[in-house]
DNA sequence: TAGCCTTACGGCATACGTAAGTATA
DNA sequence: TATACTTACGTATGCCGTAAGGCTA
């Protein structure tokens, strides 16, 4: 699994419409076609549901979705949280220890 | 900022020795120095101090280790989540529109 | 046939392994 | 000098964009 899977997923999760999420993404359509399928394989799973003429999310890609956000949100708490160490040092010296 | 990164790591501050990380991740010495040097290089911290023989972390590397744990954590959890959905269907068949 | 997704292919960026280099006790 | 980390370089893998292909209303 990787965060790029990720983020592209939740991007045609929410806008249901790999265009607009390969636009939101700042890339093409193709990439983006080929990460949901890279994903659905790797997981083992139907994420969209592709027979209707729009795209749909599966169950599974519901329950994806709301994990995925949770994944991405500690990804930017872990982030933020190291580069305010330099802001907030450690109350007492010997914790480096 | 990758899982790439993330687990790697996570390697390194637990095992707090290169090679060893190296031999956990199944790859050479070489590359966990480089992930190490671009995700300090990303972060704008520094995680391990290098100064001693031995290599430590950082007040900065501590708050990471915990940081990058609970993303692993979380990530371990959306792609179980997922799967299960196969074993777990929906109660109710409106869920999916 | 118009809109949308997928696949093929070539090029670029990223990541690895080997091996040489640097530093410290 | 032995141990551990870093840097240089060539190769392999992964990801992207362009363009062609397929499917359905």
């Amino acid at each position: 699994m990787t965060l790029r899977l990720l983020r592209y997923f939740v991007a045609v999760a929410e806008e249901l419409h790999l265009a607009r999420a390969a636009d939101r993404l700042g890339i093409e359509q193709s990439p983006v076609s080929r990460a949901m399928r890279d994903l659905e394989r790797l997981l083992g799973v139907s994420l969209f549901d592709r027979s209707a003429r729009q795209t749909r999310l599966t169950w599974a890609g519901q329950v994806l979705l709301g994990e995925a956000r949770r994944v991405l949100a500690t990804v930017d708490q872990a982030v933020q949280a190291t580069k305010e160490t330099l802001h907030n040092p450690p109350r007492t010296l010997d914790v480096m220890r």
